[in-house]
DNA sequence: ATCTAATGTTTACAGTGAAAACATACTAGA
DNA sequence: TCTAGTATGTTTTCACTGTAAACATTAGAT
């Protein structure tokens, strides 16, 4: 394939369409993304991308997919780094969530928004949200085999984890944990985060996650 | 007034229009709200809403902070009938919040959507929904002096009370809490909640909040 | 009763998602 | 290698949206 500026056929249209519709979104938002402007940005036609996208929601939900595949590598890749200790194991998923979220606040917000997955119920999108709160899943049920959280069910302790570090994404992406600093930042969160696993511990946990790196 | 049909002026054409729309959201959803819809709902000109909004960001702004208005109302409601037990009034302020958001799912998606919010830095929203998560703030603190919660600030007990309970009223608005029953949905809250009272609880609590009704 | 400001209407424009008809180029089968 | 056939891109078009500008009506103050 030539790289010939002014081929007819673009080569990858799909793709190309899906990164550029992520950078508009980065910058301006989900609910002001319009595939016009898009199609501009690559210089091709306004409705060539519906050569590759059904419409618009075909295109979001998409989209959202890509997310939920990077969140739950994103997670997976911090919690693997602690793979005995439980608590460590958590707070760095939670940590790591926290900031894909932090990082791409409205690749977040589409993949929660309710923009996608009110009416369409798309299979595949569903299965690969599903593979995200595996993660969490997967280490709840860690710490209650080793009777390092309540002796309950792990669905419902990972459904908990995941409302809570959820919760905290979306109010932080609001703007309601602006600190004066990164660092006072960083601390609010993990002091939340690990609220939340005082309230999944079977033992009374500190008040605070400091004293942890000291065992 | 008369109840001329065919009158010039509408009458209170400002707050007809918020119903009106809140109904057009509470159907379709935010982000498909149109303005000339709603007026045509009232049978109205449709710039006729221009003279009382500045713009559709403008009214979606109005509505939101009389959501939050109505969430303070609600929550402070509930807890007020447990003036003294720290756990049943966060309990109850928690299940009143999932109440809100269950039966106002879009108005609540409104609230936190981000339409609002983003740039718009709406004094007066900001100063309601202060209001909301004030009636929280203030629960922490009474259980903070009586002894029941955690000695930290209070503000980080709210703060981390709001996130879970919010995180839970995102994800099953999603739907990723469709249970069989309605009581078996209620059930799971009830016991997410209660594991976000554990991690704020000074005393180490049961798994279950059910042995609570019998306290 | 009259003037003025508040409220509502008509008209207009630019931007959007999307369908239909048409154009081009890559690819597989002869 | 030639030639369909199909995948991809373009042009045109439509209905709809937010909103500005100019105009019309009416309620309320003087």
């Amino acid at each position: 394939m030539t790289l010939n500026k002014t081929q007819y056929h673009h080569g990858d249209l799909a793709s190309a369409f899906m990164d550029a519709a992520i950078k508009r979104i980065a910058q301006q938002g989900v609910e002001k993304l319009s595939l016009r402007a898009v199609a501009r940005d690559l210089g091709v036609s306004q409705t060539a991308p519906y050569r590759h996208f059904n419409d618009k929601t075909h295109l979001l939900t998409l989209l959202a997919q890509q997310g939920f595949a990077r969140l739950a590598q994103a997670t997976m890749d911090a919690a693997s780094e602690y793979g005995e200790d439980t608590f460590r194991a958590l707070m760095a998923l939670g940590m790591a969530y926290l900031e894909f979220a932090q990082k791409h606040p409205e690749h977040y917000r589409l993949m929660f928004g309710g923009m996608v997955k009110r009416d369409c119920h798309d299979e595949a999108l569903i299965k690969t949200s599903m593979t995200a709160f595996d993660v969490i899943l997967q280490q709840a049920s860690y710490g209650v085999e080793r009777g390092d959280l309540i002796q309950q069910d792990p669905l419902l302790l990972a459904r908990s984890c995941w409302a809570k570090v959820h919760g905290i994404a979306m109010l932080m992406i609001d703007g309601f944990y602006d600190q004066n600093t990164p660092q006072e930042q960083q601390r609010l969160l993990e002091d939340m985060l690990w609220i939340n696993l005082r309230g999944i511990s079977a033992q009374l946990l500190p008040h605070s996650p400091s004293p942890l790196k000291s065992v």
